[in-house]
DNA sequence: GGTCCAAAGTTGTCACTGACAACATGACTC
DNA sequence: GAGTCATGTTGTCAGTGACAACTTTGGACC
């Protein structure tokens, strides 16, 4: 083991997302991290300020992650604005379970308190992807009645929710693991059914299709 | 001063109330705890074995006071379905507003992960409760394909998402504190709008009022 | 009214943590 | 090969949660 490590950083991120999906974010320390890695306790000083700064590497780095893989999702779904819709949304909630370390890390409130601009612009970002399908869906018919900001917020929400309460293993009537799919589809579903436009109604019937 | 506190316990889960209503759940540290209601640092550990301990109490109290609160507020909502079901949405999204420490607490992953009886039995009263009144909105026509379940479960979530969102302060898009209560209307209305039933509708369309 | 005793506080201590300061190493540059 | 700077290391400090051992207090009981 030479002196100089050589990518601490790199691994100290690693390793400290493998400790979050393990054992939750509370069980991270600086200390503990440095003592498994193999280097003395006050090495990842050197690469983070103090803790709050790892934890803000992370979520920048996972928020990097969550955009790139929910555009992917919604990018094999299709062009059908509604169908596109859904995708994002079923796609937010699958991020949150493969990769619970970035996902806890970045909705974790001390972390969403004391964001950094990398970490807000992904916000932003996040919100004109939801936005700019929102406006298509909308273009589609669905809730014309609505503002896009109210539409992405609720989205957003929502989905935020459901992964919420999927993180939460103690919660009753949810899902075990193979069923977890059709789950999500139909959570997500409630949201936007892209099943579910004028063609299956009648033609004399309102075109809108304000919900509920 | 007696050398015998007295409701040391009592004053333990109020002042640990407003300092994490002030600071959050991580600024919470039993020896300033102590300090600040002038007991000594081992003094807390008499009426709760750990900090974990003092939380789960405060989370068991908060969910009590949640359930009367939604309750109270759906009784007040009249005896219309959709009505009684979007009142609780909203209650619900109030007490986190109101409330926020038992709120935080309730939802914290921590103390969620293991909870005790009592909370686990708030929690299936929450879902009874809700299930209830689903079933009667379903009654009324409401998202009749949809399992009470699921839409229990998904109702849960964008109200719990929706809090998450407005304890976020870096949120954009966020209303200010006068716009709230009609911020909360809009967002627990695209759940269920009370004001959309059959009525609007001419007789010749379907009854069923299936979602998007 | 004195005695016992358990509940409720106290002091003292331990291992651990995050943070910081001072020093050591080594890779790269000129 | 001297200088320098990023990157590690050692040493230390105050704060924390947890535990053990001791003290005070107010009733219960006779």
């Amino acid at each position: 083991m030479t002196y100089h490590h050589g990518n601490l950083r790199k691994v100290l991120l690693d390793r400290a997302a493998a400790v979050i999906a393990e054992q939750g974010i509370e069980a991270l320390s600086l200390r503990a991290l440095a003592r498994d890695i193999g280097v003395s306790h006050a090495a990842p000083a050197r690469h983070f300020k103090d803790k709050a700064d790892l934890l803000r590497a992370l979520a920048t780095e996972g928020s990097h992650r969550l955009l790139d893989y929910v555009l992917a999702a919604a990018d094999a779904a299709g062009t059908d604005p509604l169908v596109r819709y859904n995708a994002l949304g079923q796609a937010y909630v699958r991020f949150s379970l493969e990769f619970p370390a970035y996902y806890r890390t970045i909705t974790h409130p001390e972390v969403a308190a004391h964001a950094d601009d990398d970490l807000m612009q992904s916000r932003r970002r996040w919100h004109e992807i939801v936005a700019d399908a929102a406006r298509e869906a909308q273009a589609a018919g669905w809730l014309p009645e609505e503002t896009v900001d109210d539409i992405v917020i609720y989205s957003t929400a929502t989905v935020r929710g459901v992964a919420a309460m999927l993180a939460d293993p103690m919660q009753g009537s949810m899902p075990d693991e193979r069923n977890l799919d059709a789950f999500i589809e139909r959570m997500v579903r409630l949201i936007i059914d892209p099943e579910a436009p004028q063609k299956s109604l009648t033609g004399n019937e309102a075109p809108k299709r304000k919900r509920t």
